[in-house]
RNA sequence: GGGGAGAUACUCAAGCGGCCAACGAGGGCGGACUGUAACUCCGCUGACUACGUCUUCGCAGGUUCGAAUCCUGCUCUCCCCA
């Protein structure tokens, strides 16, 4: 049994474990779980954290359980948040479920013939079936209010005078977590729960209930919520959430939000998000301080993340369309491309159509970017971006006088505009 | 209820009869540099049929050759006294 606790320690991983809980994953295989909100139907990176905990554990031996929480996603957890949060219904519950179980399957083994197969579970599959009655007389006997408020998730709702106070319902969530935990432990042995470090209030109340109803010991350990060095909140990039499903965050996209890491973060995030080990990752690290230019954290991140959601596959696409977007590809590297790679790369770009006649006359600057495609918000915009010597014609910098014709088609139906180096659009010929 | 201050572009904030599409700062965008970074430097930041024209300074009227600037009314915000 390899040491899990250690194992959190050098990734940085462990922000909180309740006394005995090393000794306890030493003497035998554990059940552990972690709960997942399915608030959306697909996992983001900021999930990521919890689910790197169940496959490191799964990984010292142990059986991970990833739980659902289709009854819990149904009350919402008011834990660092400052009101009241929107319920989501059944339908949109059970696709959510399903969708995210998909994505978990990247992390953890749930088909192997080992005892510590990863397990699924939902909640709702033994709360539904719960009577009001039944829950406040056989649960809530054994929990004092008292103890419920005490809780910071609810101290801090009800005394910040800002605030619009808080529901029954919300008030309730610990009980409804703390009920799973109490569950899992007397149907599947399970003895650990983990999750981050704002989960600590609702863990305990779990292992309480395992206390006083279960007559067991239930153990928690949380790891710290993930911080970007300047400030900004991890997993948001311009366009919102950095998602692990491929249809809202495109592959590359993914892989680019980590090679942008900065170096300290960087340091951090190999540990906690890829399964290297100590020893590679100090090298990685020494080798980076050496040359940081080269950015050898950020990019074996990259690579071990992005294959780790998205495959090898994409990966590699992902690395051909950021040679493409930021290497030095010229004119003739576009040009080359064929159709299907060329759309690839350029997924998730603006685009905007133009007829064959436009072209067959030859497009004005204006016209392209703003005129006819409302790339920029009006012709001033477009002028004075021309001005600026900012805007790019299939990567070659063009002036006001330039006219787009036939000969600049790529695939013969394409034109890749660029303002500045980063924002591109897409023109294509109908 | 009484008295006072104020509302200006994405934000903060000057301007107080013509020289105002409106100082300055922040932000944003672009250029040089660079590691697709940080720092630094430079430029741009109302629109258009663009060396000119048009619409903007809480809203609606008015005075004037001319108003963001003066007058009247309205709406909203803040402060002080009761």
């Amino acid at each position: 049994m390899k040491n899990f606790i250690e194992e959190l320690q050098w990734r940085g991983m462990l922000h909180d474990s309740m006394p005995g809980t090393e000794e306890h994953l030493l003497e035998e295989m554990r059940s552990a779980y972690v709960g997942f909100d399915p608030t959306a139907d697909s996992l983001h990176i900021g999930n990521l954290v919890p689910i790197m905990l169940l496959a490191h554990y799964q990984r010292c031996g142990h059986r991970p359980i990833a739980l659902v929480g289709g009854a819990t996603g149904m009350i919402g957890d008011p834990s660092g948040k400052s009101s009241e949060r929107n319920l989501l219904d059944e339908t949109t519950l059970r696709h959510n479920q399903e969708c995210v179980k998909a994505q978990l399957g990247h992390f953890l083994d749930f088909s192997s013939d080992e005892q510590n197969a990863a397990i699924l579970v939902n909640n709702y599959d033994w709360m539904k079936n719960i009577s009001f009655l039944e829950f406040i007389r056989d649960v809530g006997k054994h929990i004092t209010v008292n103890y419920m408020m005490s809780k910071d998730s609810v101290k801090n709702r009800i005394s910040s005078e800002s605030s619009e106070g808080m529901s029954f319902t919300e008030f309730t969530y610990q009980m409804v977590q703390g009920y799973d935990f109490l569950h899992l432990f007397q149907n599947m042995e399970t003895t650990l729960q983990m999750g981050g470090s704002d989960q600590w209030g609702n863990i305990t109340t779990g292992t309480e209930l395992i206390r006083r109803i279960g007559n067991g010991k239930g153990y928690a350990i949380t790891c710290p919520l993930i911080t970007k060095s300047d400030g900004s909140k991890f997993g948001k990039s311009e366009g919102g959430n950095v998602w692990l499903d491929a249809k809202r965050t495109s592959a590359y996209k993914f892989y680019q939000y980590w090679l942008n890491t900065s170096d300290e973060d960087a340091e951090k995030y190999i540990k906690i998000f890829t399964f290297l080990d100590q020893e590679t990752i100090n090298s990685l690290i020494e080798e980076h301080k050496v040359a940081p230019h080269e950015r050898v954290l950020q990019k074996r991140l990259g690579e071990e993340v992005t294959n780790l959601v998205h495959g090898n596959e994409e990966y590699e696409k992902a690395i051909a369309a950021s040679n493409i977007l930021f290497g030095n590809s010229t004119s003739d590297d576009l040009k080359s491309l064929d159709e299907q790679t060329f759309l690839d790369v350029f997924d998730g770009v603006p685009q905007a159509t133009v007829t064959a006649a436009d072209i067959a006359e030859g497009l004005d600057m204006i016209g392209a970017l703003a005129a006819k495609t409302n790339f920029l918000k009006s012709n001033s915009d477009a002028r004075r971006a021309l001005n600026e010597n900012a805007v790019s014609v299939n990567k070659e910098k063009v002036d006001e006088n330039f006219v787009i014709t036939a000969k600049d088609l790529i695939a013969d139906k394409y034109v890749l505009l660029q303002r500045g180096k980063k924002s591109y659009f897409l023109l294509s010929v109908e």
